[in-house]
DNA sequence: TCTAATTTCGAAGATTCGTTCGGTTTTTCG
DNA sequence: CGAAAAACCGAACGAATCTTCGAAATTAGA
């Protein structure tokens, strides 16, 4: 996973990382308002003030960093999520949690969210793309488990519950398109809000 | 509008036209696939049968086709849009008629919609990009209106009316990156469980 | 302090891409 | 038919791109 010369010195390895971090959190930002084909790897390295041969010190290539932003954003996402469903919480708790979480996620990680919606096609054209595809469609099955053991056990009602997982995956993937930092919503009333409108059907 | 050289004889503007709408159309299906930057014009002078001097003569360039691929999809939706609400009909009875038209239209252009979701960054990087928002801004608006009558009238009920509406912009926009041609629901019934979604809070 | 590991530099190279333009073929219609 | 318009061709150009590589500068740790 590390770029091609990670330091062996394990005193080094954490500094090495967090400027890896650095490094793909910039390009997460410019991806997000250029496009990923658009942004030139001359106007990354101004952004992160290093110089070409010091860039590739942290990256493969071009590509690496589209994983890299997308592994960020659903590897603590996905680990919050079984941790919610390992709860015994009912399922209506369950999926509030979720949902919170997750807007939550969305909206602090939207740069990174942004780049993760806007740029399926160049994310699939990469050798490593399947292992971002496993995580989105691991999420996505946590999701529909809830909602099946809430229409199982009587309290959640779905007139088709296929669809409704699909709108409240369109409602949340869309909401970085519109939030912004310190807008009228709270992250946390955005989550209810959109669980009210999915529930009560 | 037209291309550089459109016809003066008007018996071959409609032929002109018709070639012009096939060439977007090929140029949506590419770019929807591909992605707008990663499809090179050698790639769509294959999928046309166009050479490249002949491809240039129905489009001044590349960004042409994008801002033709949103017009197609928004100028005859956002037309439609106006005669519902120009209706003696209901609010909700609107809203259902808008969603059905709505949803019908972004499945039956599913790669139209696609480039107009996807490249979005693509798109506000032309010239001509502020067309393409109003129309999208306008709809949004027809929409909004509707929402507010029906909350006005008691008919619809909304713990946050701009959410509600958000929400609905996000389920419906993300259903092309789903829906199959001949999949399990019909685009009527995927309209009609999106509304049922958003009216039965 | 000394050395080896690490970090950074920046010009050069190879490739790809969008567009142009002079000319040719096909079609229209008087 | 015949002349003007329209449609089309495809090689070539200039610009922009990602990545490499050898060397220099900096830093860590003994």
């Amino acid at each position: 996973m590390p770029a091609p010369a990670p330091p062996t010195r394990p005193a080094l390895r954490a500094r090495y990382e967090a400027r890896r971090s650095e490094v793909v959190a910039t390009a997460a930002k410019l991806f997000a308002e250029r496009g990923y084909d658009a942004t030139s790897m001359s106007e990354l390295t101004e952004a992160t003030g290093l110089a070409a041969g010091g860039l590739y010190h942290y990256i493969e290539g071009k590509d690496d960093l589209l994983i890299a932003i997308c592994d960020e954003l659903l590897e603590p996402l996905l680990a919050r999520a079984r941790e919610i469903v390992a709860t015994e919480a009912p399922p209506v708790e369950q999926l509030r949690e979720l949902v919170a979480a997750w807007v939550a996620h969305v909206v602090a990680h939207r740069h990174h969210m942004l780049v993760f919606t806007q740029e399926r096609q160049a994310i699939e054209r990469q050798r490593r793309w399947r292992h971002v595809r496993a995580q989105r469609k691991a999420f996505e099955q946590i999701l529909d488990e809830v909602l099946a053991r809430g229409e199982a056990d009587g309290s959640m009602t779905f007139a088709d519950r296929r669809l409704s997982l699909l709108a409240l995956l369109g409602m949340v993937n869309y909401t970085p398109q519109w939030v912004r930092p310190g807008g009228r919503l709270s992250p946390a009333e955005i989550a209810a809000g959109y669980c009210e409108i999915v529930l009560s059907s």
